[in-house]
DNA sequence: GTCCCGAGTA
DNA sequence: TACTCTGGAC
């Protein structure tokens, strides 16, 4: 962080910060393995990360086996996911990934790939969008990649750093302005989910929010 | 009834 | 741009 170039804005760096203060670090993702990270991105799409538990909970067996869990019909999968919600969707989305993991042997190792085409592969799997595919290449190949979420949207929103439209522009953005180190990416992405989940929600906890005294949205309702 | 670490379809 | 997929916490 020390060459740090002057032609960025710091505000994103110095949320970063300030976010570190206040909650420390936050050692994520919350998996036991890599093929959990890739489980548990896809059941926590619009999904609240409790209800994902309880099916990590139930899939656990298979979870350090891909392998088996490909074997599983997706019938008897989407039973085990249902407290995700989506499950019937879910469930596929789990086989469609699965379908694309086993020319790989269900190794990551094997996986030997430059981030921006991984990011392509990754996308082309049904049911992997933007955040999904970003949460992969950041959580299970240390990709350095800004995880341009609702979240993330919305707390620099309101702290009054204009965000771009798209989630593309919005990720390249970011990119620019903070530092391209897969350690502090995974932090700040973490950092952010828990800030939003605590105080930055839709109906934002403004009063007790430990940051409010830096951000603007304070003057504004 | 509202909200939750989205993505695909038309 | 709107609709669909879905359970569970609150």
């Amino acid at each position: 962080m020390k060459n740090w170039k002057k032609n960025k804005d710091n505000r994103y760096i110095n949320l970063f910060e300030k976010l570190y203060d206040v909650y420390g670090p936050q050692k994520w993702w919350p998996a036991d393995t890599p093929f959990e990270v890739v489980i548990g991105a896809i059941l926590v799409q619009n999904t609240s990360w409790k209800n994902v538990e309880r099916s990590i909970k139930r899939l656990k067996p298979y979870l350090s086996h891909p392998k088996k869990l490909a074997q599983l019909p997706e019938e008897t999968l989407a039973q085990l996911i249902r407290s995700s919600g989506f499950y019937r969707v879910k469930a596929k989305r789990i086989s469609a990934f699965l379908r694309w993991f086993q020319q790989y042997d269900y190794e990551f190792d094997r996986v030997k790939k430059d981030g921006e085409k991984l990011r392509n592969e990754l996308l082309e799997i049904n049911g992997i969008g933007n955040e999904t595919a970003d949460v992969i290449l950041l959580y299970v190949f240390h990709v350095p990649v800004f995880i341009a979420d609702r979240y993330a949207r919305t707390i620099f929103q309101r702290f009054g750093i204009h965000v771009p439209p798209t989630y593309e522009e919005f990720r390249k953005q970011v990119e620019f302005h903070f530092p391209k180190d897969a350690i502090l990416l995974n932090e700040f992405h973490a950092l952010l989910v828990t800030h939003g989940k605590t105080y930055c929600k839709k109906k934002p906890i403004c009063e007790k929010c430990p940051i409010q005294n830096i951000c603007q949205r304070r003057f504004t309702s």
